[in-house]
DNA sequence: CCTGGTGGAGAACGTACGTTCTCGCACTAT
DNA sequence: ATAGTGCGAGAACGTACGTTCTCCACCAGG
């Protein structure tokens, strides 16, 4: 196994074990496991495990930057484009191993201690809140439209999470649409 | 120090702790050294520290719940009462410990490994979306409004512990004031 | 004064973690 | 064939945790 596919191997395995169960239920011990490649090999690749948590949740914005834009590049006005982000969380909810928001989760967690992931965390969200603020200017709207609408994602998220039921994604959605109608209205 | 106030002492602090840095970053030791009492005292009095987790937990419900009929008593219109969730979260952001719904983070964090965790977020936001709902129905709005306006309030706290800002609180205001009345138009 | 027991301080214990080290095997180069 | 090198497996180390145990100071009742 050379190296790229060694750190991917780990990445992998961290980000399931630590979106699973939390970043301090996982040790590195059972990470090497998952990842099959031995203790020494992964010490050589990253120099601690909060190198780990950080890269893995780089991944995580990488990823979720790809989903929301597949799923905005599916329809024209910025109005859909908007909504579709609730399609994209109703698919997300219904994943067998949904367990809410990476970021929001590790924040709880490590936020208070580890400086970087509290950073990751608002790096993330900030970025969300600015592409949907961006989304809503060009439907007409308000740009303060932008953190109302973020705001009901975060929601259906960690609702979702907690009641382990993806309802809360067409009630973010419903809700949406009418402040979008009303916004774009004025 | 009699009994209660050697229990109220330990979960004063532990509340305290867990909240400002995550359960697993406090230990025993540092517990009982914030609480002032003798190890062997803190297990006479709670068998494990899961138990102080919960306990912890339903204290946190208790104080909210309080909190938020206190600030809906201020008003007499259901439409008021709902909206004074809002003015709750403002004031609540604004505390210099603010760091996030205890609830949100304990779950991120033990949700996984603690079936006790997960319960207790489970029922205090199902709690929430209930209370929310009862109002927005007495306002004469459709009971799916509940959730849409529990989704706002939920995203405004995770919004206003990683961003480290309370104006998600009045963002999600305004936008729970044109849910209710488009919701009562109709 | 003695005696028995209550409770505080903190040592002790077992475990588990993050990280480093050792050992030995396989493979390469000459 | 052999010396050297790199790497996997996992033992080892230091620390920190949750929990229990030991010891002793203190105090009530006789």
């Amino acid at each position: 196994m050379e190296m790229d596919s060694a750190r991917a191997a780990v990445l992998d395995a961290a980000d399931e074990l630590f979106y699973a169960r939390g970043v301090q239920a996982v040790g590195m011990d059972e990470l090497r496991t998952a990842a099959g490649i031995s203790l020494k090999r992964m010490y050589a690749l990253f120099p601690s495990k909060s190198d780990i948590v950080a890269q893995v949740l780089a991944g995580r914005t990488a990823v979720w930057n790809e989903r929301i834009l597949a799923e905005a590049d599916r329809h024209d006005s910025p109005r859909d484009k908007v909504l579709s982000i609730f399609d994209f969380l109703d698919a997300w909810f219904r994943e067998d191993d949904f367990r809410g928001c990476a970021f929001i989760n590790s924040f709880g967690e490590l936020g208070a201690t580890m400086p970087a992931v509290a950073d990751a965390a608002h790096q993330h969200k900030r970025e969300f809140v600015e592409y949907v603020t961006d989304l809503v200017v060009e439907a007409g709207c308000p740009a303060s439209l932008g953190l109302q609408i973020a705001l009901l994602a975060e929601g259906a998220q960690t609702t979702a999470a907690i009641s382990e039921s993806p309802e809360s994604a067409t009630a973010a959605r419903q809700a949406a649409e009418v402040l979008l109608d009303v916004a774009a209205r004025a």
